[in-house]
DNA sequence: AAACCTATATATAAAAC
DNA sequence: TGTTTTATATATAGGTT
């Protein structure tokens, strides 16, 4: 996009790697910028340079706000990813307890939202931490009661299919089958998410 | 850029405007990827479409991991104003506390976090969040100590240069004066940081 | 929507200041 | 180091399919 023809590879010459970091982060923000513009767009654009300056662009909306976007989205994602591996577990297994499910679901939001959290991390932090998740906690509650009763309401679903399928072998004179390999009866799937204050 | 120019605002027709998005958006990653490569830079970019699609482009680290390293890099940058701040405010007053001084510089590094907290925070967070708050401990205290100590250099300074200024003022016969407009003592600086474990 | 087609607008490499 | 110049490479608006 001049003169000459650049390869797409780390410019070597010290010199003209500064020069064009320079032009095309400038071209970079302009870009962004006429999109943001143009197509009513939110976006976040975040540059380090090679001696670790930092130049950022975000539109209207402040840059934590979109990293904040940012990270909801990602943890939606998470969180419908979970629920639709659990239902192909479901498939397989009979029964499974809202604890399990409570883990499986906490890990990868914990992991995202921890890295966020830097090393300059203050002591007072940890308190208004605490009351911000206080704040939150009924939501919380609210969201996790959904996924289990999603969940439950599956396995239900998934129960009925069998009722139906075993009624229908019954029909055709094929009784006296028997699921369950050992004395045991099978339980009742535990149901409760524990609220702790 | 094409057969016609374009008004820098937004596109009115719905369809031309979608049509744009798509076009730009491939081309801004582009732009993205290249100045990354050729350049040797770290960067991140997070676009929200219309309809809330997300589209994001990092380079090699992750993109929760520039998201960090943006994090580190404006609260140093809040750090080094708050200092800056703090030197200017200690030219009027003799005296500062710790305390006062760990206040001011913890606010605005709370906010910058809590913010990235999402409304999803699960209950056991609160306690990755203790574990991990007690690993940072030491580092942050150190962080802290150090701003002290930068502090408390710079008023030992400005102390000497007063009692540089009142020698000079005093050889030149000028004495009785006296700074003290009521009757206590100046105290000494509060000089402690308190640590909660 | 996406994929292709030009004509034109823009971006930018290299040079010159 | 930054700005301006200019030749060339790219991006993309508006069509068409």
């Amino acid at each position: 996009m001049g003169r000459g023809k650049v390869e797409l590879k780390r410019i070597e010459d010290k010199t003209s790697r500064q020069v064009s970091f320079s032009k095309r982060r400038n071209g970079l923000m302009k870009k962004a910028y006429e999109l943001a513009v143009l197509c009513d767009v939110d976006l976040a654009l975040i540059v380090f340079s090679p001696r670790d300056k930092l130049f950022e662009f975000s539109t209207g909306e402040s840059m934590s706000e979109i990293l904040t976007r940012y990270q909801s989205f990602k943890e939606t994602q998470e969180l419908t990813r979970v629920i639709a591996q659990e239902r192909l577990a479901q498939q397989d297994t009979d029964v499974f307890t809202a604890d399990e499910l409570t883990q499986k679901i906490q890990r990868p939001l914990e992991e995202n939202n921890i890295k966020l959290l830097d090393i300059t991390g203050l002591d007072q932090l940890e308190q208004q931490l605490n009351s911000f998740l206080r704040q939150v906690k009924i939501k919380e509650m609210e969201l996790k009661m959904g996924v289990v009763k999603a969940l439950k309401d599956q396995e239900m679903q998934l129960k009925k299919e069998r009722k139906y399928m075993m009624d229908e072998i019954m029909a055709a004179g094929m009784d006296g089958i028997n699921n369950y390999t050992d004395d045991a009866e099978p339980q009742p799937p535990v149901m409760a998410v524990q609220i702790t204050w």
